[in-house]
DNA sequence: TATAAACTTAGAGTTAACTCTAAGGTCAAG
DNA sequence: CTTGACCTTAGAGTTAACTCTAAGTTTATA
């Protein structure tokens, strides 16, 4: 049995984000102390680090919820339901690296334009595209 | 002179963003009706358009803040000034994709090694990945 | 003149996932 | 029996960038 602090080295959480856990209803401590201290069994570390483990693939803490209560109760859910949920992320971590990568084009032309050198920004090429505001306008890029 | 509505139509903000982002510093209404309606002249939309572009590249508010005071100043900034802020955002970007990168190909292995169909969740290899708690290990992607 | 659209302000609410604080209780070691 | 590490709670604060609300004023149009 482990006290908070014990489980939180063990996982890499906080003790803090336990708690937070708890309250969102991710990990609970099968045990308490009379005095109230949390005390937490294998099954609940087990837990704990599967928590921590979706969390880190980048499931939300809603994710993390669902994924658990489909944990507890495999038999009545299918791999459909699993799979849906990780499709919905990748989905919108896809999402998310395609805005970034336009992020990235338009930034790389930029500072490509641009001597970058101690010369007064009068005429900085980075500052007239701004100005121009056809710079989210990236083509091939000039590598 | 535009008021603040036609502006926002111009620019594609809302009058509630212009009136967040006068609150930031980032836009001014160059005159002020007696009654307090804002009205904004031809340099205040091409710097509000300004905003707007930078803004959709990536850049924070924040910078935004400091490119409009090398904006106003150039002789004053050098071209290092602006690319210093503009490969600062890049690695900022760099590290993000990077990190979406990762959860892209763990999540891929994780709907690869699932079958995703009606057959119930016991054997589920996705669950049984984030239990396993090395599902954080992706090795080369099974394309 | 009446109405509706557009404007004003200060300030609160939203989102996600923590992160921290205050004020106090518990426990093991010496 | 004291010290210090560890634990408890409720609740507030953080971050970024908006987004919205309420209550009232102004302006243009019919």
């Amino acid at each position: 049995m482990l006290r908070i602090g014990e489980l939180a080295t063990k996982t890499g959480l906080t003790a803090h984000t336990i708690r937070f856990y708890e309250k969102s209803g991710l990990i609970n401590a099968s045990q308490r102390s009379e005095s109230g201290y949390r005390y937490y069994t294998d099954t609940d570390v087990r837990q704990a680090e599967f928590v921590k483990t979706a969390r880190k693939i980048g499931f939300s803490v809603d994710d993390v919820s669902t994924l658990l209560s489909i944990r507890v109760d495999k038999s009545n859910h299918t791999c459909q339901d699993v799979t849906e949920i990780t499709q919905r992320k990748l989905n919108d971590v896809n999402e998310k690296i395609s805005e970034l990568l336009l992020m990235q084009q338009t930034l790389k032309i930029l500072l490509n334009s641009c001597c970058g050198g101690p010369e007064s920004a009068t005429h900085c090429s980075i500052m007239e595209a701004l100005d121009a505001s056809n710079a989210l306008k990236p083509r091939i890029v000039a590598e």
